[in-house]
DNA sequence: AATGAAACCTGACAGC
DNA sequence: TGCTGTCAGGTTTCAT
């Protein structure tokens, strides 16, 4: 389900309703693989800290923590393909497939759901009190310069479209927005990397940054099942040009957008209009 | 280094 | 109604 743009939505969602809030109690699901951390660690980790700030980094939503004051270990969410953090009154009934639920002071509760289990939950412990925490596997990509993202592909031979699905070069671009931005930039999706003009960087740039803007800005892309944590769906997907439309007409040049293969991913472009 | 395929899971949807 | 097959916003692992 989500992306850079719809992570971003959802920590926002939940760090302006839980910000400041201490966890009293934590219960876990007991399905092994949805935790990356032991869920006793994950349990005593979280269990009495309060929270000081849920923000994104790369797909990741970050829980800064502190104990008595001071920097506690932080907690990370990995949303998966269908990953929900909701924030509920104790009173909603549970949905099914909820994997770990933080109870408040207040008692409200933060619920972990996720139906197909690719999500993860872990503890990053801090190495030193100046330690930045967790920073990700790869470049952000809302903020980096153009001429850092042109470095990022240089001598590389992969496809530019696995090249920016690939976290630990930058993290966050996920299948929707590979392809809206390539479209934007007018780039086929498997030239090479390396191969790329300055030019073509350039455009690639401005797209990426620009569709990724435009999607925080409206919510995220709502394409079958993605919710904030309120529950409410986002609205980019009503903005998609190419992903989503094989076979349909592409809106500039009318010619039927084709539909490969690239990094293991359903990729969908304009053969006129992407060169 | 880098491809590609398969695996991890469940649910939605199309077609019969 | 219900079966089967296909596909899905992600990541990791293993073979080539």
């Amino acid at each position: 389900m989500p992306e850079l743009p719809e992570v971003e939505t959802v920590a926002n969602g939940v760090n302006a309703r839980v910000r400041g809030q201490r966890i009293v109690r934590v219960w876990t699901s007991g399905k092994p693989q949805t935790f990356k951390s032991a869920e006793e660690e994950i349990a005593e980790a979280l269990t009495g800290a309060t929270i000081e700030r849920v923000r994104r980094v790369g797909k990741s939503i970050v829980f800064d923590l502190t104990r008595a004051k001071k920097r506690a270990p932080q907690f990370l969410v990995h949303l998966g393909m269908t990953g929900r953090l909701l924030v509920s009154q104790p009173d909603v009934p549970m949905p099914a497939h909820t994997h770990a639920v933080l109870t408040l002071a207040d008692k409200r509760e933060i619920r972990f759901v996720d139906p197909r289990r690719f999500g993860r939950l872990s503890i990053v412990s801090l190495k030193d009190k100046n330690s930045k925490g967790y920073t990700g596997p790869g470049k952000e990509p809302t903020t980096i310069s153009a001429d850092d993202f042109a470095e990022l592909f240089r001598g590389r031979k992969l496809a530019i479209k696995a090249a920016l699905l690939n976290q630990s070069i930058l993290h966050g671009v996920g299948n929707i927005y590979a392809d809206e931005s390539l479209f934007r930039a007018g780039i086929r999706p498997r030239k090479a990397a390396g191969r790329l003009t300055r030019d073509e960087l350039n455009r690639l740039h401005k797209a990426l940054q620009h569709v990724l803007a435009k999607a925080i800005q409206l919510g995220g892309s709502s394409v079958s099942d993605y919710v904030d944590a309120d529950g409410v769906r986002g609205f980019f997907q009503l903005e998609h040009k190419v992903y989503g439309r094989a076979g349909e007409n592409c809106i500039v040049c009318r010619t039927p957008l084709k539909k490969i293969v690239v990094g293991g991913r359903t990729t969908v472009y304009c053969p006129h209009c992407q060169r």
